[in-house]
DNA sequence: ACCTGAACACCGTTCAAGT
DNA sequence: ACCTGAACACCGTTCAAGT
């Protein structure tokens, strides 16, 4: 038994069953051992998913090329991110309900790092870097809130029934939400979201 | 007993006592009641955190200067979600985890409608009020995240110590997050926020 | 219809006791 | 030190029984 151990068996029931499937008796089960042995080796339940998280981020981060033109790096490490958490979307949830701790200052560090290459002045560099973190960690929510939605059940159903609500909506009280129904079917979660990007780095471009 | 008493019941418990001062059992002993009359008027608790996110998002979209210059009826209600999010903090909590529900549908469709005033054209325009979205679900999300650690504590207090936190972090490591450090004690998050919000307009003025 | 409250099926966490 | 597992202090929700 080791915390290295745990983590990992704890990262499987959290990728094979979503956030729900991580509880405390599940693990001591699949680990074959007892409370006090996990405690031992973890602070608590929080520690656990902090510590898988991190992993996952710690990946992801290893993967940026620094060297690159700092717009490009920008691109792949919010592409980078969008993958892992598309995969794994209880490290969306994590992110977007632990900000200020270790995964999000690394990306928050990297982040910024990476906008002071592309020249962004000043205090103008901070508002940004928060801007763009505020972004990601939005749509990481979101990522997880819609496998929190689906969990199990196809993802595909899931957003045809959401268009097929949508377009039963009253057209005078929601003309822009029904037309957005319509599109739903050709969306691109992972399009959308480098959109928002680009929407971005082009507002950050007009601060210089 | 009716619906009304018991969302407001609920809304003065989170108010006063953050997210986990939300409980059924609290709830009936302030209400002198038992678990079925609330149970009669109301699905389950997550139906009673929507109901009462809603009415906190409804006032702030009734306030929307729906005839004003676009630019600034969005920074009007970025600013007044901001502001009501900031007051009752459950409010970004709520948000963050139940998107394309019905309170952040109504979002969903005044932010869509503005950016079409905008002039934003065709598919951009899908991107670009998915992309403000996020942000702004983002914030809601970092807003009650920050609120959630700090419960009951001093607001300053806490953000002094994070302050202190990354101050203490290698500079070798972490050079961005040590000069971001030195500046939170003069940051002002409606003010950063409102810097994104100007960042993103700027970034969607480019798509035309 | 509307309400009561004991009971159920879960949680995360603790801790005396073992090795 | 490392681990066991009964027990504790909570949850949200149900439902037979009352009015």
């Amino acid at each position: 038994m080791s915390r290295e151990v745990i983590i990992r068996a704890a990262t499987d029931l959290l990728d094979s069953g979503g956030e729900s499937a991580l509880t405390l008796r599940a693990l001591t089960t699949r680990l074959k051992t007892g409370y006090g042995a996990v405690y031992h080796h973890v602070a608590d339940k929080d520690d656990l998913l902090a510590a898988a998280t991190d992993e996952v981020v710690a990946r992801v981060l290893a993967g940026v090329a620094v060297d690159a033109e700092p717009r490009q790096a920008l691109r792949g490490l919010a592409l980078g991110l969008f993958d892992e958490i598309d995969a794994h979307p209880w490290v969306g949830a994590q992110l977007a309900r632990h900000p200020l701790e270790s995964a999000t200052l690394e990306i928050y560090e990297c982040v910024g790092r990476l906008l002071d290459a592309l020249a962004v002045p000043g205090r103008a560099l901070f508002d940004a870097a928060g801007a763009l973190m505020n972004y990601v960690l939005g749509v990481a929510g979101q990522n997880a809130a819609q496998a929190r939605s689906a969990e199990g059940a196809d993802r595909a159903a899931f957003l045809a029934a959401v268009a097929g609500r949508w377009a039963r909506l009253d057209p005078g009280r929601y003309p822009f939400v029904r037309k957005a129904a319509a599109r739903l079917p050709e969306h691109d979660d992972r399009e959308q979201f480098l959109a928002g990007i680009d929407i971005f780095l082009a507002g950050i471009a007009t601060l210089g």
